[in-house]
DNA sequence: TCAAATCTACGAATCTATTCGTAGATTCCA
DNA sequence: TGGAATCTACGAATAGATTCGTAGATTTGA
């Protein structure tokens, strides 16, 4: 298998990505703006990692005018197959069922989540 | 939430677990040679490894004879809820149903394990 | 205009995980 | 019995992720 760039973000990485995917083009000041929200870190340290991230080639950078803009470079789908990949093998011993079980047992999907599930498993099986 | 102990392995110390859970008790050498068919690190690599991991309180040690035994002290479907959760929030932004989604979608579970999934999820729902 | 605010770049400190070499104790077996 | 094999303990090297301070450039606004 190929080792396509930025196949495995660190979890600092995943928390930008996921602003990112959810905003579209983002400053710097953007995104630390809504992580600290939730953790508290300086500035040139979110500046930092997004620079780093850049390196990697996991966000683009617009640098044309003094503040630059970043966006996503990976694929929200392909980032979380792979991850989910990734756990099934070395969490779950290989069964997707498994962990499926264990999602929904723990996590207390809702009604309408275990629906929309159904109606995707159904669609599964006439394939 | 409490912390509670080994909440979140490693990924070199998952590996470990993985073993243990499966096999029940082993050595260090007994771990080591499963190891040794996926990855290549040397014995005292594992010792340690293993050493950490009984610090850490993941693990037990029976110290009676010279070749110490160690078994899991950490409960495989906690760790696995744990990490699942884990994983929902970061990458799935809270949607367990998307999570479940790419999991199926992209390992090509089974005819089987598809059923096992709908009958499950039948009970979920009479609850 | 010019001081304050804001931005990037960069280097370095820190922290954690992983790896391995070496030493010393114990066990094995020819 | 005595050397080889095996085991644990321990310290240290390496590598990667994360954090932050500082410096210098640019922009803003009173």
């Amino acid at each position: 298998m190929t080792t396509s760039a930025g196949s495995k973000p660190t979890e600092s990485e995943l928390e930008i990505l996921q602003i990112l995917w959810d905003k579209g083009a983002c400053t710097v000041r953007d995104v630390h703006e809504i992580l600290e929200k939730n953790k508290d870190a300086g500035y040139t340290t979110t500046l930092k990692l997004m620079q780093i991230m850049h390196e990697k080639g996991l966000v683009s950078r617009d640098t044309s005018s003094k503040t630059h803009i970043y966006r996503a470079l990976v694929n929200q789908e392909k980032t979380q197959q792979h991850l989910v990949n990734k756990m099934i093998d070395n969490v779950f011993n290989g069964s997707a069922a498994r962990l499926v079980m264990q999602a929904l047992g723990g996590h207390k999907a809702s009604k309408d989540e275990i629906d929309s599930i159904k109606k995707y498993l159904d669609e599964l099986d006439k394939q």
